[in-house]
DNA sequence: TCCGGAAGGATTGATATCCTAATATCTGTC
DNA sequence: GACAGATATTAGGATATCAATCCTTCCGGA
């Protein structure tokens, strides 16, 4: 013996039953999984920006930051940290302005193509990238609150996701 | 006998072997989950833009006014929404703002608490809601290009994620 | 060889969205 | 009747995207 509304209140299960009330029952599977993704993306950024506001930086700021201190030079063409973070150009300019004015990142001429700009790390901007990777592993990565095992079912559904769309 | 670059060309697997490098193992598994997330997210938003583009929709949007024509009288308080929908007050307001200048969502008065706005979707907004829906349906929701069981162990795991922030 | 157009790299400006903070109004309780 | 809390909005800052622009490089044909 049931009552009429479940206990179940989890929005996206509610929606799902909705979707298959509707006859949309092919589609209701891949509605809650992609409102799944939009809402943990939403939960996991908001915890990464708080663990990155006492470094001023936003998630698109320290990937930068972070994948300029893995080169070996400390240094890369923008339209390359683009291709490598999946982000448009235009981001990956106004992200690297405000690096340059934090102190954290400088523009420098690449030495033979005179159209392309090179973004290079100061010694600032390492010594905080490593900080904000200390905060961000003890703060976020885990501490996501699933077992190993469902991080690594995370992993490789969604790499075949990405996979599938061309991502690499 | 390997070459130093690897065949794996998956920047979000040369991330996590970066972080193992240095020593970071406990949260390599965390920051590839996470960041498969957030990429996921932008790949599955992206299609979805795609697929309401043609409806003057976007994903906020057609949340609110899918919402709305769920409910038995088409109208919810602003708040109840924001709450449903586990977005901002703000974001509600201006997404309102934007549906009323469209014609799909009218604001009426509260009948018992002068404080609250309802949002009430039109005849014209139910039309573009279901004509919407067909098209996230048949574009994104049953081509997310991963196999049932997959997308079953998603909904799962992000179910178990979303758990724990508290999310219901 | 040279020259002219196609393509690449980066930026700017315009637009839309989201978040934070502050504000105005209203409700309900002590 | 005063005051804490709820409801919605506005204003401002940050970010992402799109289109257009400027400069540079590359390449094929005269």
């Amino acid at each position: 013996m049931t009552i009429g509304r479940t206990l179940d209140s989890d929005p996206i299960e509610e929606a799902r039953r909705q979707w298959i009330e509707r006859g949309w029952e092919s589609a209701a599977d891949g509605m809650a999984a992609v409102t799944s993704i939009v809402r943990a993306q939403q939960i996991v950024l908001q915890r990464i920006d708080t663990a990155l506001r006492p470094f001023d930086l936003t998630f698109a700021r320290y990937e930068i930051l972070t994948l300029l201190s893995f080169t070996k030079r400390g240094s890369l063409p923008m339209t390359r940290m683009g291709a490598l973070l999946q982000v448009h150009p235009t981001s990956v300019t106004s992200a690297v302005d405000r690096l340059e004015s934090q102190g954290l990142v400088e523009r420098l001429p690449h030495p033979t193509d005179r159209r392309a700009v090179l973004a290079s790390i100061t010694d600032t901007g390492r010594a905080r990238a490593l900080a904000a990777t200390a905060a961000l592993n003890g703060q976020v990565f885990e501490q996501l609150g699933i077992t190993e095992h469902q991080i690594n079912q995370l992993r490789t559904v969604l790499r075949a996701l990405r996979a599938n769309a061309g991502d690499f």
